[in-house]
DNA sequence: CTGTACCTTCCATTACACTGGAAGGTCAAG
DNA sequence: CTTGACCTTCCAGTGTAATGGAAGGTACAG
């Protein structure tokens, strides 16, 4: 398969792919008489796992990581477990950072809902913020 | 006041001062003999609201923007509640996006601990994802 | 022979807010 | 006279995941 068939078939575009082949998510691809990239079928399947790892929010470094290891003939399912209660924690953290936020952009908002203009201090710039 | 001494009383660096000077958050300093960039003592307070205005979550480009108006002579009022409205639902878009990631790594996260090692298919890299 | 649809490599760019470093000027103290 | 702490400009890099485009090679149809 050439690199434009298997791109569509995994729904990214040969740009992305020789990025990945460049990011060591997939391993340097054969090549035909003329240059071409030259894949296997299973290509699609390593693509699939890349899409399904990038939805639960892992970084192309981590899913090289995991690839590594599956392509050292281990399991990495210790490693990825890991890799998931850490991303649990990540997240949870960035989520509380976010809502705390949103808190303090509320009360902004309401005092500058509320307030009167003719308050403001030029010198302050934004008796709001 | 000398670029350190302003930098050291907003508790930033003289480098982030340039910066700002370059992305027009600070107008151009005036120069002593040397070249110096003078400050006034007001720069600080000027410093101190786009420090409030990072910690709100805004951009450089949108305390500019805030700026910008105040520097002409206008209450920025409608603009910052208008801002302050769009950055409160960029917030919970962002947040309900986190969540829901959340569900879908706590759910693979639950597979991979209660998984057996042993029904993984290589094939497939990792059956938890 | 030409058009077109591919493919190749390599370099630059996007958004965000800085940060690092080079190469050099200025000023006061010791 | 040198050391050290400042200051100046300018260029490049950080991290993320691609994307855009130039310049050129290949293959096949009409």
């Amino acid at each position: 398969m050439r690199i434009g068939e298997v791109a569509t078939a995994a729904g990214l575009t040969a740009k992305t792919l020789r990025f990945y082949e460049d990011r060591e998510l997939l391993p340097p691809a054969p090549r035909t008489a003329n240059g071409y990239r030259a894949y296997r079928a299973e290509t699609v399947t390593r693509l699939d796992f890349i899409r399904r790892s990038r939805s639960a929010g892992l970084t192309l470094a981590q899913i090289r990581d995991i690839l590594r290891i599956r392509d050292a003939g281990q399991a990495p399912c210790v490693h990825v477990r890991d890799l998931l209660t850490r991303q649990l924690s990540d997240l949870d953290s960035q989520i509380a950072e976010l809502v705390a936020l949103r808190s303090t952009v509320a009360q902004f908002h309401d005092a500058a809902t509320e307030a009167d203009p003719a308050a403001c201090d030029p010198e302050r710039i934004c008796s709001y913020l």
